[in-house]
DNA sequence: TTGCTCCTCACGTCACGTGAGGTGGC
DNA sequence: TTGCTCCTCACGTCACGTGAGGTGGC
């Protein structure tokens, strides 16, 4: 084979380790014309060619769509191409703040499906928890709500400003456990459980609870906690924390939904 | 507003922040269809449903596509769930690899560009050189190759097997300065400027010196960087590489391109 | 006639977005 | 009549892949 030998479409493929396919495509969109056609109306390349490909699939690998690929490739200059990369640098930098946001969303929930399928959900205990960051909410309304619902929406509604991502897993914090008590379905805020978040429910000893349910019908299981560490001499210190389990992500029916409370608890002094 | 209220499209996109064409193609698809149909045909839908929609964007923002989601949304357990988002890690994982490696690869242009176009073409001069990795490829056999072209391509055919990632910009390597000036546009191996790569040109004093042509075409400046060194008291040591600057990725012209080549230099003792 | 290589439509993919043209009730 | 909301096609997007049906020379 020499410089100038004209190749079929199927050896040019061979030589440039491409689909028949794609180059007719190629050819059609004037990407990268055949050199010639026979009297039959076949395509030719030339071995050089594999240069122009060269050119075309790293820029297809950098991201770009094949029309800029085009126009580049009749206009290119290390000016303009330079202007571009810094372009596509910057693209290329979100899509992979988004991918690793994708990551992260799913060991999140993988940790939160695997911690529901474990759960026992009659007994409760007090164990010692791992650190878990999140993201704070705007504190609820709930004067004139009925349900859980209208503040929810209003959370979501405001997420974009709280710089909160909808899409991680979402809890409810309640201030302390008086007001868990109170009103076990009206979370004080919601927060999201994004690892990248400032605020940390601290590693600690926690009495952990799970009730089956939709979003914050929580049965009896304040007042069994409740006795639980009165039982057990133990109180309670700061937030109660529900975190939403097994939600609409995992299961359809509502009522099997399950909840994660969780409570940091000290032994209390006896006089 | 209430939980069993009828919303018409336009309430529910507003209320559920979605586009009326997208909740269209999802009734179409099946994914979300409307809870019912008013006579004169128009769609209706129910706060609730909003659920459904965030079950449908988390699945979406972490890469399912639509049929399963579909399929999931009717069958879905923790347990399957869990299955498919591991899956899902591991083609995330793949995605992250390829982005990352286009990062590396449009930096490493960037820097070849900027360097080609502060190229000082006829003057050659010693200084430092900051460390640049590479992978190293097979021997080049020359024996029965007019051209550069034959091994060229022997390198690209050969370039899985060694790990070579062709996107990256290439270069040659002589083994020292004599191969070089003997056979200047025939390197012993050819190497790809991959950041991840064992290999590196370690920093130190390196002569440098530019030539624009094709690959290859090192016209006189092997007989130059030889004489600049008699003069300068300068001894070569280790490879010579050349770096191709500006290539088919920046200019269309052949005869425009610009190969950098680098050597170790030091002071000759002088006796 | 069979086999081979090539050709040109045309349609499918994926998740919508964008009109065009029509309806129904105020 | 005008304006508003809704509807249903139908076509475009992007980078091809996959046939179907036909050709031309051995």
């Amino acid at each position: 084979m020499d410089d100038s030998t004209l190749l079929s479409i199927k050896e040019f493929s061979n030589f440039a380790n491409i689909k028949q396919s794609t180059l007719r495509y190629y050819d059609e969109i004037g990407l990268l014309p055949a050199v010639s056609r026979g009297e039959n109306n076949y395509r030719y390349y030339l071995p050089y060619q594999t240069i122009t490909l060269n050119f075309i699939n790293v820029l297809i690998d950098l991201g770009f769509p094949l029309s800029v690929i085009k126009d580049l490739n009749e206009t290119r200059t290390p000016e303009n191409l330079l202007k571009l990369l810094k372009q596509q640098e910057t693209l290329l930098d979100s899509k992979l703040h988004d991918l690793q946001t994708a990551y992260s969303i799913i060991h999140t929930y993988r940790n939160n499906i695997q911690t529901g399928l474990l759960a026992n959900e009659n007994e409760l205990c007090v164990h010692e928890l791992a650190e878990i960051h999140y993201i704070l909410g705007p504190a609820n309304d709930f004067t004139h709500a009925k349900t859980f619902y209208k503040p929810f929406m209003d959370f979501c509604n405001l997420a974009n400003r709280y710089r909160i991502n909808l899409r991680f897993p979402i809890g409810g914090v309640h201030d302390n456990m008086d007001t868990f008590i109170n009103a076990p379905g009206q979370p004080n805020r919601f927060f999201s459980m994004d690892p990248r978040g400032n605020r940390k429910i601290k590693t600690g000893n926690y009495l952990t609870g799970y009730i089956r349910g939709y979003y914050g019908q929580l049965g009896d299981l304040p007042e069994r906690m409740a006795s639980y560490a009165k039982e057990h001499n133990l109180i309670f210190k700061g937030p109660v924390y529900v975190v939403y389990l097994l939600d609409e992500i995992s299961i359809r029916d509502k009522e099997q939904y399950l909840s994660q409370v969780v409570v940091a608890v000290a032994k209390k002094k006896l006089n």
